[in-house]
DNA sequence: TCTGGGGTCCTAGGACCC
DNA sequence: TCTGGGGTCCTAGGACCC
């Protein structure tokens, strides 16, 4: 068997942590900038706050009754997020120490691999997980069991959704339970199953639930769901596990850096500063996981609507370069990715985003040389080291390149973030 | 006025190799 | 009239996920 736990409305519940006074009242998360709602609690959900909603579309709303709304605090969520998934895998320990249990799947998701519980256990197991993580962390999950990966995401829904008949826990263990599953999920709220296969379904072949997808021949999906991706959806609906744990020494294979600015830039100096940030901030991430980058790739969106029009209209473009040979050293990169912005800055230009995108990754210890190049002496890698210590241990950006810019107006905004809690000495919770 | 960020996998098609 | 077979690697683009 493979379960899913899921952190319910995880940001919103890591708020409430430290705001008790919000326990049963609505409150909502917002994206970077202060754009969207990114996570809702169920009294939010029922007042019709939908997901994604622009925030000021929903500001009166969110005013007449009293929501509570945050910007986005990464700082506390990442390390919320973290004691959730060591619970986790305290509580999957496995003496013999074989393959791992426990995929982190998303910042509030973890896949398990059960395959060592008994059968006549699974649903004591199930309970005992949530009760633990939520004495442990203060935060509340979901848990859902099944044969599959993707029938333990539709158990895991069909738990959320009936929080008090379920008790947030459900366990499809037999065909009948399974089928009643299948029949009550919508096809679209599949994992795998975006909004224009959705579509596609209903409309070309009248397919609206999961228990009716199921039935369709695997050549059928070759052809209409992706090749072998929709072969893997169709046979884990029917039962027969195919997609595995993943191994959590996996390295990402491209590290990317964008954001949207808080307000629009026109001008290339600060369009150079964005990005000199932004390939900085991707090559801690890098460095991070020992890799080194062979490819860049710089990409703007401009808005496209012309004067005076209303519509919204984002346009991208990006250049990219082959580097001479992999790198982690920031102004290696940077000496790489300004340029790219030369070439793609047009005067007069509204400029809203900006982005870096490192690939070609590779394993920084036996980088390969270049015959035409100097051989990298260490000093570099010294000089990186330094920064990411110091940036680590004393505050963000204590150490940055000067190309970053002082300024920063093209900085998001975030007006209504809470303290960071659990990771600033500075910041943290006080009793009087 | 104001609409997030960071990933994955797969396929098709072209260049190139022996 | 005739014009191989079997690969790899790369990029662009499309779908999806949270």
């Amino acid at each position: 068997m493979m379960g899913i736990v899921d952190c319910n409305s995880f940001y919103c519940s890591c708020e409430r942590l430290f705001r008790p006074d919000l326990q049963a009242q609505p409150v909502v998360v917002l994206s970077n900038n202060d754009g969207c709602i990114i996570a809702r609690t169920d009294e939010a959900k029922s007042l019709g706050i939908d997901m994604g909603v622009p925030f000021y579309q929903c500001r009166d709303l969110l005013r007449t009754h009293g929501v509570s709304a945050f910007s986005s605090n990464y700082h506390l969520y990442g390390d919320m997020s973290m004691r959730v998934m060591d619970t986790l895998r305290h509580l999957m320990d496995d003496t013999e120490g074989l393959h791992e249990r426990v995929e982190v799947y998303s910042v509030d998701e973890a896949f398990l691999d059960l395959r060592h519980i008994p059968a006549d256990r699974l649903v004591s197991f199930a309970m005992h997980l949530r009760m633990v993580v939520e004495e442990w962390t203060g935060i509340r999950v979901s848990v859902g069991l099944a044969p599959t990966k993707l029938l333990s995401k539709v158990a895991n829904k069909l738990a959320k959704k009936d929080k008090q008949a379920t008790n947030c826990v459900m366990v499809l263990d037999s065909e009948d339970a399974i089928r009643e599953a299948l029949e009550r999920t919508e096809v679209g709220d599949l994992w795998g199953i975006g909004r224009r296969y959705a579509v596609r379904l209903r409309d070309h072949y009248g397919i609206r639930t999961a228990w009716q997808l199921r039935q369709m021949p695997e050549e059928w999906a070759r052809r209409q769901l992706g090749g072998v991706v929709g072969v893997r959806l169709i046979r884990e609906l029917q039962g027969h596990s195919c997609i595995a744990l993943k191994d959590p020494l996996e390295k990402k294979q491209m590290i990317a850096t964008t954001r949207m600015f808080g307000a629009p830039v026109f001008d290339a100096g600060a369009l150079r500063e964005a990005v000199a940030t932004y390939t900085a901030r991707a090559a801690e991430k890098l460095r991070r996981q020992h890799s080194a980058a062979t490819t860049v790739d710089v990409f703007v969106v401009t808005s496209g609507g012309s004067s005076g029009s209303y519509v919204y209209e984002p346009r991208s473009d990006h250049r990219y370069a082959v580097l001479p040979r992999p790198t982690s050293v920031t102004h290696e990169l940077t000496a790489f990715t300004l340029p790219l912005v030369e070439q793609l800055y047009r005067p007069g230009m509204k400029y809203l985003k900006a982005g870096v995108i490192l690939g070609g990754l590779v394993p920084d210890v036996a980088i390969q040389g270049n015959l035409f190049m100097p051989s990298e002496p260490g000093r570099a890698k010294g000089l990186m080291d330094a920064i990411d210590n110091l940036n680590v241990s004393m505050r963000d950006d204590i150490v940055k390149y000067a190309a970053s810019g002082m300024t920063r107006n093209w900085k998001m905004r975030q007006e209504l973030r809470s303290r960071r809690f659990t990771t600033r000495w500075a910041e943290i919770y006080e009793v009087h």
